[in-house]
DNA sequence: GATCGTCTCCCCCGTACGGGGGGAGACCGG
DNA sequence: CCGGTCTCCCCCCGTACGGGGGAGACGATC
């Protein structure tokens, strides 16, 4: 079927590592009538974006710092009227994590090491309502293409991690408006040592900045005004 | 925020309530750095007490017996020179007498709820002279009243000097976490500009950096998460 | 034992940021 | 008319910030 859309498919990226987030941009902002309207580094900030954005698909990936998909997913579905069709995106086709998150509503199910071709296929369809990628699919999709790849995809097998405690630390303090001195002074450690916590939360995060760290966490949940 | 103290800061509480005046005492004077100089039943007393003691600040009930939070607000602004900052209070945070003490030219508002923290804060960004809060947070308090109590922060304190409609625009842009040359970008104006208004904005909010003006933003409502 | 992740601390380096000034044109209300 | 506000632009300058490396110590895990 030929679709003379003149709306174009808008989407929104949830991924914690922004890598991950270029590609996927690169691969669908190739397609003329595809448009990623935004991005996010955690699942939770995905609802305030879905609802100032209302894109047709989120494709989030299962596991992210402070959110996970499956929260999110549900979430979404939960407090969004008209909800975008979700995708969850993963590294590995046994995740259990994402029977759970299909279980939670997710509409399909991407592999990260999928060709770009696929990607753009998997987003089409789910957009279209055929939600598909599905547990049976799933197993044709990993079959298909999973023994080999070597592909461009190696770099979204990356190790993801949650915050870890001394990281979630520095990042409340972070969300004090502490400068690194005054967190190293908080935490009785140098103030190299903050610097590294500070970098690697916003890598975790996605974050360029420290205000954009905390704005993550006021989205997320992490902290909450008052 | 840190408070680098100078001189102590002298407050004079009026309220008819006695138990609401040993109350602020109690708060303030375990401050170091503030000291209850005086108090007072009524607004007709107030004048020569601030003409005696010269407070810092005069924390004000907005209901009196003889002479009203406005009445008042506006006999000592008058007569004077040099008056303290006056902070108004007041139990209800829509209560109409608020604005009217705040068009008298009282320097900000405190509810009696909000928790010893933030009325300390409150006093002391008052004190400052340099801090103030949105008039949109002030309309957002006014419609959410009677839904929730914490977070009396933001509402602790409402200046006559509000955010200028250009100011808000580049707060709004820096809540979004955009750099000065991004903000600069979708206003369609000059870094330069921009910086400026970002200068103007730290000193308003009595933020040291964009990251502590983006909580202030969240804690005051300006932004919401969600 | 070996491996891994975390926490700690250190180096260099470029730059966006924020403080300190000043100034000009437009508008509005007294 | 004038003063005040808002808007915008420019300068210099110091520094906190963040990216890029690396490394030692510790505990848990295998």
């Amino acid at each position: 079927m030929i679709y003379a859309d003149r709306m174009p498919l808008t989407i929104l990226l949830v991924d914690d590592e922004p890598l991950v987030r270029a590609g996927l941009r690169a691969v669908l902002e190739a397609q003329p009538d595809i448009e990623v309207v935004g991005e996010a580094a955690d699942g939770a900030a995905v609802i305030p974006l879905v609802r100032r954005l209302r894109p047709d698909v989120v494709a989030m990936d299962v596991r992210m710092p402070l959110m996970d998909g499956i929260e999110a997913t549900r979430a979404v579905l939960r407090t969004v009227p008209d909800p975008p069709k979700i995708i969850m995106v993963t590294t590995f086709e046994n995740d259990e994590n994402v029977y759970g998150a299909l279980r939670a509503g997710a509409d399909g199910f991407l592999l990260k090491r999928a060709r770009p071709a696929e990607i753009v296929h998997a987003v089409r369809l789910v957009a279209e309502g055929d939600s598909l990628p599905f547990p049976a699919a799933v197993r044709r999709l990993a079959a298909s293409y999973g023994e080999n790849d070597g592909n461009a995809e190696a770099r979204a097998v990356l190790s993801r991690a949650a915050l870890t405690r001394r990281e979630e630390d520095v990042l409340r303090l972070m969300t004090r408006g502490l400068s690194n001195a005054e967190i190293a002074a908080h935490l009785v450690v140098g103030a190299e040592t903050v610097k590294s916590h500070v970098s690697s939360i916003l890598a975790k995060l996605g974050a360029r900045d420290r205000t954009q760290a905390v704005i993550t966490a006021y989205e997320s949940g992490f902290v909450s005004p008052g």
